[in-house]
DNA sequence: GATCGTCTCCCCCGCCCGGGGGAGGCTCGT
DNA sequence: ACGAGCCTCCCCCGGGCGGGGGAGACGATC
């Protein structure tokens, strides 16, 4: 009995890309697609995918959202596995925290991305970046995505206040309407940025924004 | 006698998804892949395919210096189709203006996909979204990317001077960088800048530079 | 020739930003 | 209990930034 994938992705390069890969494989088959987040909940209800390869960025629903919605409503829900294109994306690890069960580089190799499905097809989470991986370990992962999002964000540097001060900067608000966002007081958020500067080697707020779009940190679009 | 068509895009995943939409089309042929711009050249010169689909960001060599190069070393040079993932990306205009025949997107519908192919091959220019076409148009297009390219950067409104200040604050620089790199003085500087704000709707530079990455104007990565 | 748009440069001015340094309270883990 | 790290807030201060307004030079267009 096949591993059963649905893929989900906006882009139909990419899912024929993954469709092409997968059903290369005799032991995995491509029962589906779906192009963006919202098609996701009745897809898996009719089709029962093992797993499903789920970008985390598309049009009326995110990744993050149709992870949440999936596993929700779906009584045996699939192992899900983000997809993305940037080894930093903050939306991945927000995915994981969801609850999605592992995640996968666009650039990956065929062979990583096959092994990836089988793996978590059985149930094993995984978190590709060798980097995240030992941080996981180190931290002593418990096999959920929940511990090893923590220790990849602590990865960046930057503590979570930090984060999201460099989050709210990255949408062009002001230390003022920062400080007024976080209910806290402007001088707290001076330093905060002061940090995000320092640690980004950044020489200005539109440096440190810069640098937070490059990484894949914050969403472009 | 079959279109014959190298893929050159650093994802795996974007060249298995282009090889399996135009493999499946019974006169289109992918003869050969390509990671990077750097390896275009030889494979050019070995393969002569009717077509490159060439992604325009890459390692090593980007799609426009690679379409430059094919152009300028190979005696009778492919038609080169620009494949872009944002629909506004400078880089693509500037491609064209190097010299490639056409952009697609990969957001593209296959069929698209293969038809702006076939065009392509065919000796036609094509310019995918359909606002650049009709700009293209107005403007009185050759056929060539130049006219169109020029046209669509006026399109966004912003002088050519303007969007090389964008350009440049969006890689971090001050205004007094800027005025060295343009060899002018800060004043003339600062009043590009203010320009470019009021343009795009923007209170700082921060806010433009957002603005700039995610109308994609300039690349992420 | 007159007009328009662009590029260039200048002035004044207010202010947000970022640097440096300091400090109190909090929760951790040892 | 102690230190480490984090979040919070405070001071002073300089400088880059952005707004407003003005102006000369050039080319294209009409």
């Amino acid at each position: 009995m096949p591993v059963t994938v649905l893929i989900v992705d906006d882009e139909p390069l990419v899912r024929a890309g993954l469709r092409a890969v997968l059903d290369a494989q005799p032991d995995i088959e491509v029962v589906g697609e779906a192009a963006d987040g919202a098609a996701v909940i009745p897809l898996v209800r009719r089709l029962r995918p093992d797993v499903v390869a789920m970008d985390v960025r598309m049009p009326l629903l995110d990744g993050i959202e149709a992870t949440r919605a999936v596993l929700r409503t779906v009584a045996e829900p699939p192992k899900i596995l983000v997809v993305t294109t940037f080894e930093n994306d903050e939306y991945v690890y927000e995915a994981l925290r969801a609850g999605a069960d592992g995640f996968l580089l666009k650039r990956a190799r065929p062979a990583e991305i096959v092994h990836a499905v089988r793996l978590v097809a059985e149930g094993e989470s995984l978190l590709f970046p060798a980097s995240v991986r030992q941080l996981a370990a180190r931290y002593g992962d418990d096999g959920q995505g929940n511990r090893a999002a923590r220790a990849a964000l602590e990865r960046a540097r930057l503590t979570e206040r930090e984060a999201e001060v460099l989050r709210l900067m990255a949408r062009g608000l002001s230390n003022a309407e920062i400080a007024s966002r976080l209910v806290v007081g402007t001088e707290t958020v001076k330093s905060h940025v002061s940090a995000v500067l320092a640690k980004l080697g950044a020489r200005d707020r539109t440096q440190a924004v810069i640098a937070a779009f490059e990484s894949g940190f914050v969403a472009p679009g």
